[in-house]
DNA sequence: TGTTTTAATGTACAACTGTCTATTATGATA
DNA sequence: TATCATAATAGACAGTTGTACATTAAAACA
C-alpha cells in the first residue's frame, strides 16, 4: 500500500471525513464499519485494506491533532520568545490546544474510549515535558519514573478539566498547574 | 433480576470463571460472547439477560479486585499501626496489591483496553489518596484539581511499572514514589 | 501515450451480535 | 409440599464482521 498513491490519499481522506461527520452525533462504539463505508461511498473491503478496525481510522485522525499539539508547544517558545525553564507559556499553549479541540478530547476521554488514545496523548505530553524535566537532575531520582509521574499528573488535570466541561478558565488551569508543578521542583 | 436468587448467583459465577479462564491466554478483544457462553455452558440469551457486552462482565470482576485494593490500603494502617501522614506503608501496600494482581493489571492497562477500567482504578486511588491529600491545605490550591493531579501521577507510575513488567522492586517503587510525593508537599 | 502495477470493487462466506418470543426448569414462598 | 414467579433455554432473525478471490479501474512511469 503506497501512501503517496493519489487513490490511497483520496480514499483515506474520504474515510476520515465520514468518521468525523458520524462522531458529531454519536459515540465511537455505536458507529459500524459498514456505516462509515456507506457514508464514505467506499467499498467495505477497501476499508479493511487500510485498517484493521474503525479504531485505527480514528488513530489516524488522532495523529493530526497531536501534530497541532506539538506545533502549539513549539510555538510557545517561538512566538513569545521565552525560555523553556519558564513553564507557564508552554503549558498555557497545551491547555489552549485542548480547549480548541474540546469536542475531540471529549471523545478521546470518554469512558468507552480505548486506552490507546490515552497512551498516544500521554506519550506526546511526556515528550514535550521531557525537555523541561531532564533539566532538574537529582541522582536519587529515576528520571523515567519521574517523567511518567509528572506527565500523567498533567494528563490527569486535563482529563478532569475536560470531564468538567472546561468550567475553569485557561488562565486558572495554567496558574494551578504552575503551582502544583513548582511545588515539586 | 434478583441478585440474591441462587440461579443468578450461580450463572454469574460461571460466566466469571469462564472469562478469567479465557483471559489467561488471549486478550479481551479476541474473546467473543459466544465463546464465553460456550465455555460457561450457558445460553447466549442468558448472557444478554445479565450484561450488555462482555466488557460489563469484566467490570464485575474488576470490582472484586478493587475491593482487595481498598482492603490492602486499610490494612496498611491496621497491621502496621502507623499514621496516615506517613505515606510509605500505605503506598507500599498499593504497589504490593498491583504486583499481586499483575496479570490482571496487564489486561487492564493494555493498549486495547477501555478507558473505563482506567477511570475505575483512578477513582479508587483518588479516594485512597484523598484522605491524605486533604490534610495539606493551602488556600491557593484547588483541591479537586490537585487530587486529580496527584492521583493520576501515581496511576501513571503504576502503569509505567506494569508496562515495564515489574522490573523495579516493590521497595524501589515505594522509595521513588515517596521521593516524588514529598517533593510536592 | 501505452503498458504495467496495484488500489478499489463486487460478491460471497461463515461466524458473531443483539434482540425477540414461546417454552421449560428451578428457586422462592406460603 | 404445592404453587407462583421468574431465570434460563431453544430457536430464529436481520445486521455486522472479517476474510477471500476474481474482476475492474485508475494511477504510476517508461
Amino acid at each position: 500500500m503506497n501512501l503517496n498513491d493519489l487513490r490511497v490519499i483520496k480514499t483515506k481522506k474520504t474515510f476520515h471525513e465520514a468518521l468525523v461527520k458520524l462522531l458529531m452525533d454519536k459515540p465511537m462504539e455505536s458507529i459500524s464499519v459498514s456505516e462509515i463505508c456507506k457514508l464514505a461511498k467506499v467499498n467495505r473491503g477497501t476499508f479493511y485494506l487500510h485498517y484493521d478496525q474503525k479504531e485505527c481510522l480514528f488513530e489516524e485522525y488522532f495523529k493530526v491533532v497531536m501534530e497541532d499539539l506539538e506545533d502549539s508547544y513549539q510555538g510557545a517558545y517561538r512566538d513569545l520568545q521565552v525560555q523553556p525553564h519558564e513553564v507557564d507559556p508552554s503549558s498555557l499553549r497545551i491547555f489552549h490546544h485542548v480547549k480548541k479541540y474540546g469536542d475531540f478530547y471529549k471523545i478521546v476521554f470518554t469512558n468507552k474510549a480505548s486506552l490507546s488514545y490515552y497512551y498516544l496523548f500521554y506519550e506526546k505530553i511526556k515528550l514535550l515535558l521531557g525537555e523541561v524535566l531532564k533539566l532538574y537532575k537529582n541522582e536519587d531520582i529515576d528520571i523515567q519514573l519521574y517523567t511518567a509521574y509528572q506527565a500523567n499528573a498533567l494528563v490527569g488535570m486535563i482529563m478532569y478539566w475536560v470531564a468538567d466541561d472546561f468550567s475553569y478558565s485557561l488562565d486558572y488551569m495554567n496558574e494551578q498547574y504552575a503551582l502544583f508543578y513548582r511545588m515539586s521542583i
